[in-house]
Formats: C-alpha cells, sequence, structure tokens
RNA sequence: GCAGGGGUGGUCGAGUGGUUAAUGGCACCGGGCUGUAAACCCGGCGGGUUCACGCCCUACGUAGGUUCGAAUACUACCCCCUGCA
C-alpha cells in the first residue's frame, strides 16, 4: 500500500444497527476495538481517569471501552517527546482499548486568562511554569501524533456559549481554518509515519461503511466485534462545529466541516455557560444534518439527563469530567438524581448510593461509610464515589443502548427522566 | 503557701474602654461543578422574630462595683498552667 493511500483508506468502521427516532445505537470499530455507541467516554485529562486505576475501567461493572486524553495538557506536562520515547500514550498509561485526544481547543476557553489567539494559532502561559507555548491546528496535530491516539480531533477554538453572532461568526470562520490546516497536517503526519499508536492494516476487506440506516446484525457478532476488517491501522480524525447558540451559523460551520472531510464529527462550544434549553436546541437542529454515515460526538456533554436527551436527538459519543469531578467533590449521581454524600442525613444510612446499581461500590458500602469517608478527607472517598459515578453514566448507555435495540427508547427516556428528577430519600 | 502566666462563641485563637454578636483558622450545615488550571469553589454558622430593612434577648470564668459606655481598666472569689518551697 502506498503511503498516499494511507489517509484515503478508513480509520474507522461505523454500522447503525438500530434506530428509534433520531437516536442510533451502532459500533464505531477503531483499530483498537470495538466501542458500542451510544457511547459515554470517561475523561483522563493528564492520562489518568482521576481517582480510578485502568484495572476498574476494564472490570464488568464500568467496561469503558474508550477515554479521552488532552493534548495541551499532556503536551505542556510530561511532553511530546517523552510520550513519543515511551512509544506513544497507550504504552505510557497502560491502557490497549481505544483512546480520543482533545486537540487543546477546549482549553483556549476554559485557560482564556492565559491565552492569546491569532490567525497562526494561540499562545499560551502555561499554568505549570509560566513559560509561554504557541499551540496550533499543526502543533496540536503533531502532538496528537506523538500521543498515538485512535481518535484525533481537530484544533478548534472553542467560544463561550454567550457569544454574538458576530463573535461566534468570526470564530467559526477561524475553526474552518484551522480545520482545514488541522486535516492537512494530519495526512501528512500519517504519512510520514509519525503516528506512534499505529497499528498494521488489516486485509479482510475494506471496511463497510453505511448510509446511517441500521444493518441486521445479532448481538452476538456485536459482541465479537462484527466481520467486518479493513482498518488502515492509521488515527482517526474528527471535525468540530461551532457556532454559539445560532443556528444558522451551526449550519454553516457544519457544512464547512463537512467540505474539509473527517472520520467523524463534533458540536463542540455547547455546556459552556449558554442556557441548557438553547444547549437542546443546538443539538437537535445540527446532529441529525450531521453526515449520517459517520458517528457523531457531542463534546464535554454532560449530565446523565443530558447523555439520554442529546441520544435522543441523533448524538452518538459523549465525554464529561463530570461523574469523576463531582465525584471527587462529593456528588453521586444516582437512578433517583444526585446525591450529595456530605449531607448529614446519610451519616448512619446503612443502604448503598442507588439501590439500582450493581456496582463494585453499591455491592459493598453504604452510604454512611461513603460519607465517613468524605468527611474524614480519606482519598478513598474520592475513588469510590468517581468509581460509582462512571459506573452509572456507562450503565446509562448500556441501557440506552439496549432500549434503542429492542425499539424502546421512548419508554426508557420517560423513565429514565422521571427517576432521575424525583429526589434521592 | 509564694512568684509569674492564663481563663473569649462547637473548638483553637485574635481583640485589651466606644459601629464588637465579637477578626481568623478548624469543625459543622448547605449549595455549585458539563471537550479537567478543580480531592476545588461559594454561602451559612448564639437564640427569637420579620417577606425584608430591622427589632428584641443572651453572651468573653463567677460576683460586684467604676464609667455616658467594659470582653477590654478595678476589687473579691473560683479554676488551669509554669517555677520555687
Amino acid at each position: 500500500m502506498s503511503a498516499q493511500a494511507l489517509t484515503a483508506e478508513p480509520a474507522l468502521g461505523w454500522r447503525v444497527l438500530a434506530r428509534d427516532g433520531e437516536a442510533r445505537a451502532g459500533f464505531l470499530r477503531t483499530r483498537r476495538g470495538v466501542v458500542e455507541t451510544p457511547v459515554f467516554m470517561p475523561v483522563g485529562t493528564l492520562g489518568s481517569v482521576k481517582g480510578v486505576r485502568f484495572e476498574e475501567l476494564e472490570a464488568p461493572d464500568l467496561d469503558a471501552s474508550i477515554i479521552l486524553g488532552n493534548t495541551y495538557h499532556l503536551w505542556l506536562r510530561p511532553g511530546a517527546e517523552v510520550l513519543r520515547a515511551c512509544g506513544g500514550l497507550h504504552k505510557f498509561i497502560g491502557w490497549e482499548r481505544a483512546i480520543l485526544t482533545d486537540s487543546g481547543g477546549f482549553q483556549v476557553f476554559s485557560l482564556s486568562d492565559l491565552r492569546r489567539i491569532s490567525e497562526e494559532g494561540v499562545e499560551f502561559r502555561s499554568q505549570v511554569d509560566g513559560r509561554l507555548c504557541f499551540l496550533s491546528p499543526e502543533v496540536s496535530m503533531e502532538v496528537q501524533a506523538a500521543l498515538g491516539s485512535d481518535i484525533v480531533m481537530a484544533f478548534d477554538e472553542c467560544l463561550a456559549g454567550q457569544a454574538t453572532h458576530d463573535a461566534a461568526r468570526a470564530s467559526l470562520e477561524l475553526t474552518a481554518r484551522w480545520a482545514r490546516r488541522s486535516r492537512t497536517r494530519f495526512d501528512e503526519l500519517q504519512r510520514e509515519g509519525a503516528d506512534t499508536g499505529r497499528t498494521e492494516r488489516t486485509d479482510a476487506g475494506p471496511v463497510a461503511r453505511n448510509d446511517g440506516e441500521p444493518v441486521a446484525r445479532s448481538d452476538e457478532e456485536l459482541v465479537a466485534g462484527g466481520d467486518e476488517d479493513g482498518l488502515s491501522g492509521r488515527q482517526a480524525v474528527f471535525g468540530i462545529v461551532q457556532g454559539a447558540t445560532h443556528l444558522d451559523l451551526r449550519r454553516e460551520s457544519l457544512e464547512r466541516t463537512v467540505e474539509v472531510g473527517f472520520d467523524g464529527y463534533a458540536i463542540g462550544g455547547l455546556s459552556v455557560g449558554e442556557e441548557k434549553r438553547l444547549m437542546y436546541e443546538v443539538v437537535e437542529a445540527v446532529a441529525p444534518l450531521m453526515p449520517a454515515e459517520s458517528p457523531r460526538y457531542l463534546m464535554g456533554v454532560g449530565t446523565p439527563e443530558d447523555l439520554v436527551e442529546s441520544v435522543a436527538r441523533g448524538v452518538d459519543m459523549f465525554d464529561c469530567v463530570m461523574p469523576t469531578r463531582n465525584g471527587r467533590n462529593g456528588q453521586a449521581f444516582t437512578s433517583r438524581g444526585k446525591l450529595n454524600i456530605k449531607n448529614a442525613r446519610w451519616a448512619a444510612d446503612a443502604r448503598p448510593l442507588d439501590d439500582a446499581c450493581a456496582c463494585a461500590v453499591c455491592r459493598r458500602h453504604s452510604r454512611a461509610y461513603l460519607r465517613h469517608l468524605f468527611m474524614s478527607g480519606e482519598m478513598l472517598a474520592a475513588v469510590l464515589l468517581s468509581h460509582h459515578n462512571l459506573a452509572f453514566f456507562l450503565d446509562t448507555m448500556r441501557r440506552v443502548r439496549q432500549a434503542i435495540r429492542s425499539g424502546e427508547f421512548t419508554r426508557f427516556r420517560r423513565e429514565f427522566l422521571v427517576g432521575t428528577g424525583s429526589g434521592v430519600e
């Protein structure tokens, strides 16, 4: 196979197994295993899903098929050279399943006090040691190649949710130019062999990429990972749609991103300060317009309710820091809503966090014990709450997939929202 | 017994005549967290009453007195710590 042909061959297999309204259930075949969708991807910014060991991520009660890493943070520390010398992010952290890396575009938003944007890229004042660092589409692609992640994100400008039409337009256009530059540099790097996560090409034939219409498949085939082959072994790269809450700009951004051409498409710039109603409105307007033959990824979202609501609007992939961050901060997500483990009312409560949860934490520990650990500042509290929250998010997605496949998603959605809105007692 | 030091709100600890219901820390109570600058941040924290501004009561070991006014200066007593006997 010629180097030139490499990026023309698919990096992902994508199959829709079932649809229920806009909701779709399927699977995404990456070079490092199958990801059943809709999927929740735990966030491991610095090469660690905070507080959760990889053994636990792989255990049956979590069974995460893909996690995130962050280009900006890993670039600052330990640095691309260390990652390359260690054979890429998978080897470095000891995780053989799939990894998606965010490009650093979110840090353009979250570190807005420490950066300056120009056409060329973004100058950051490192929060680690104060030195100036310059991140551009090209650098982001280079770092992500050194990381060897399985899904690379284009470098975008993530804008605050309340951005005006004018500001959002200018930003979207910058993001579109950066998308093209990201794609160009990405392709060069693949041809140059810079991708440390490269796997052998699988030669059994081309990967079928369907048109988004469900295909009949048995669950056994699904579990086995499907019969398709023909992945190129290269990284996949996703483009990101911006445009804040302005639907016309969102549509334009989508068109321009698709024009560049990516292996998948993401909605960025949501859950960044806009009203929730507007977030749903944007997802509802944009997701169905995204290419049906590619996975759709809603970046940074969200609460359990957000996940279910966004699946209903056509989204396939999610990530969010919420289960781990909120877990560290004492909040548990349950089938009956949020539970603040700090509350005095749980001091002597012998029940698990969630009666309906089968996770290792709920099988073994009481609210009273978890509260005691938290109040005492024991790090185990953060570990156990993070574990439970991830279990709840991942299990919710399992139920979502099952409901879509069995044609009961509408009922599932209604009952789920009633449950989580009913209040923990 | 003598000499010195000290007793402040749940706790430690500021304050040493006047917006002092009393700075801070901790503890406690509650809230927030959405592509992780986050094991973080914010609020409350004597009692009663009011929708609210507020008003009333009780409080700096105990009891007295001095003063327009005392946690703060004075007197007596109680208790604790240190040293000497």
